[in-house]
RNA sequence: CGCGGGGUAGAGCAGUGGCAGCUCGUCGGGCUCAUAACCCGGAGGUCGCAGGUUCGAGUCCUGCCCCCGCAACCA
């Protein structure tokens, strides 16, 4: 019975590119743990999009002097080309700026105000005369109203760490245009949380024993001590989602609130592109489907404890609203999210160019080569840090000489040997050792399974590695290169053994490294692809074009178990599937771009 | 202030009571099919510090030190 598999990753904010920061943190994760599923049979979905409203996109629009709308596209552009060179196979990448999502994030909306969860508040907020507009919080400065630090943000004290009061922030001065601002009354929509508190809490509880700890323990830490405080969920902006009220024209819906309700969305407007009909459903109003949300660690209280919330607090009055049927929405099952990704160990920083970025390194290296070292140093238990001389080493010394070579050397040698073919063996003559190899091989469908499902990435491609350090031992002790001088009947069981046990090395390495098992699996002749196709369009509705990243599945693709390859079969010239590289070149000149 | 995570060989990590392990690097040996790749063996750790519980503690308890995060858009 195949399962129903969300997978849900952080929307990127149209205001930076891509970093492999974010792509180890939740897009390379989520890609690897969506394209096991897909190997298993099970049925995945895959979203995500551009986080396209929010201030600093109108700010950022209003120092270039162009349209919002520009700026968001142009990121989103880079986001797509990204994710394509990566391989990470959304079904839908999208954006929130889309009819679809607008209508979507205003009935959740409509459904917390019916089920009593929002209530209005009237709060005194920087405005400013000379933009006239409310500023945010963030971008009103002063002196600290507790330490007398000048350089203060209103909501926050870089200095003294405090939580500050917006309003009594002294000498306040717009971060835009140096302005001084005035206080006005404005009326906003709160959620409130704390109505919602005990089912967030027990929503935690249920999760606790297979969540990781990182993100249990921090959510209920929390909650614990400091309790779910209401929370405001509207802006006064011009740019962003309209609050679905008369009344409310100058203000939009808060970001924080409308931006994961995106997951919801993408998932529908995936059913209409695909003309999949009401196909989302078996995802979100399917009790027994399983979503995973593939976050960074600044995420964890807001995908753990708020997102739970709104889906909580909306019950099943937003299916009734949306499609007039009573059924709640399915929760959150988990939320592994990951630590961060220092660089040469320094944070990673966008504005000071402290960065890889992932469009660049592309340019450079192979998808699956930068995969594999984003999988194998991924921050999963805590900060972890990327090293260009780590990089060279691993590449060489690990995917290159352990798994590269091996498949390398046994392809060319059965190529050479056996005249293009997989040696014709007789399957009763498989000795022992033989046998004990293709058996230790096939146990690795068990575990290796076993820890993409639970999403422990390093220890799947670990495990994956020691077995086809297995493989060369086997070989070692078996030398087929000397047995083929006298015995060529037990060199042929070798060979054919070995070539069966890459054969299936490749499909438990394939959800890491999707470009060389696809590469492998053609050398092997086979007809069926491992996976489908990623591709591009566009999509029109009422607030003009976006355009989307789509997957299409392969028709007949390979599964999720051993291999069952035929004495006698027909190989492709084998080519090496890693390249080397070189440290004496590559270490200097990645630093030399980094401006050490 | 508080909350959460972490501190184990040169580097990166696993290990929730029973002789301290893995990968890479390093040193020595073997092999020559393979991208000088592969295989075997050695060296290298008072498990952040100090107490305690226990026949026995990296693992449990107490105190302390250090690093990284924490409600919004710098992931």
């Amino acid at each position: 019975m195949p399962e129903n598999i969300l997978i849900a990753i952080a929307w990127p904010y149209a205001n930076a590119e891509i970093h492999v920061g974010n792509i180890t943190g939740s897009h390379l994760p989520g890609d690897i743990v969506a394209r096991y599923h897909r190997l298993r049979g099970n049925n995945v979905l895959m979203v995500s999009g551009t986080d396209s409203h929010g201030t600093p996109v109108t700010i950022r629009a209003d120092d270039e002097g162009k349209p919002v709308e520009e700026i968001y596209k142009q990121f989103h552009d880079t986001f797509l080309e990204v994710f394509k060179g990566y391989g990470i196979t959304y079904d839908l990448f999208t954006s929130t700026h889309t009819e679809n999502h607008f209508k979507v994030a205003q009935t959740i909306f409509l459904a917390l105000k019916q089920n009593g969860c929002l209530y209005t508040e009237i709060r005194p907020q920087w405005y400013s005369p000379a933009a006239q507009k409310f500023l945010p919080d963030r971008y009103v400065e002063g002196s600290c109203y507790l330490c007398g630090y000048e350089g203060a943000r209103s909501d926050q004290c870089d200095r003294c760490g405090n939580v500050l009061e917006p309003e009594k922030l002294i000498n306040p001065r717009s971060k835009i245009d140096n302005s001084t601002p005035e206080l006005r009354d404005t009326e906003h929509y709160f959620l409130d949380l704390t109505k919602l508190e005990s089912s967030v809490t027990n929503f935690l509880r249920a999760r606790q024993s297979y969540w990781r700890e990182t993100v249990s323990g921090q959510s209920l830490g929390q909650i614990e001590s400091d309790g779910l405080k209401p929370r405001p969920i509207t802006r006064d902006l011009d740019w962003g989602i309209p609050v679905p009220e008369d009344g409310w024209e100058t203000k939009r819906i808060y970001v924080w609130f409308e931006a994961v309700i995106g997951y919801l969305s993408a998932s529908i407007e995936w059913s209409k592109v695909s003309g999949s009909g009401e196909a989302w459903r078996e995802w979100w109003t399917n009790p027994a489907a399983k979503s995973f949300y593939f976050i960074g660690k600044d995420n964890i209280f807001f995908h753990a404890a708020w997102w739970p919330a709104q889906l909580m607090g909306a019950g099943s009055t937003f299916m009734n609203l949306f499609a007039g049927e009573e059924t709640p929405l399915v929760l959150p099952y988990d939320v592994p999210a990951n630590q961060f990704m220092n660089l040469e160990g320094q944070k990673i920083s966008g504005s000071r160019n402290w960065a890889v970025w992932g469009r660049d390194a592309l340019t450079r290296y192979d998808p699956d080569a930068l995969r594999y070292y984003l999988t194998i140093n991924m921050p999963e238990a805590r900060d972890s840090d990327w090293a260009w001389d780590e990089f060279v080493a691993r590449n060489n010394n690990e995917l290159v000489a352990t798994w590269g070579n091996l498949a390398n050397r046994v392809l060319s040698f059965s190529f050479k040997h056996w005249e293009g073919h997989v040696p014709l063996v007789d399957l009763n003559q498989l000795r022992a050792a033989d046998r004990n190899l293709l058996a230790v091989i096939e146990a690795g469908f068990e575990t290796v399974g076993g820890f993409y499902e639970s999403v422990k990435l390093r220890d799947a491609l670990r495990e994956s590695l020691r077995l086809a350090t297995e493989v060369n031992r086997y070989l070692d002790i078996h030398a087929p290169w000397t047995a083929i001088k006298t015995d060529r009947d037990s060199a042929a069981l070798t060979i054919y053994t070995a070539l069966k046990a890459i054969d299936s090395l490749k499909v438990l390495f394939a959800p890491v490294l999707p470009f060389s098992s696809e590469k492998l699996n053609s050398f092997f002749g086979a007809a069926r692809p491992l996976f489908g196709e990623q591709y591009t369009e566009t999509v029109s509705d009422s607030l003009g074009q976006h355009s989307v990243l789509r997957y299409r599945p392969a028709s007949q693709a390979l599964t999720w178990q051993p291999s069952d390859l035929q004495p006698g079969a027909v190989l492709v010239q084998p080519e090496p599937l890693f390249k080397k590289l070189d440290e004496k070149l590559v270490v200097p000149e990645e630093r030399a771009r980094l401006g050490q």
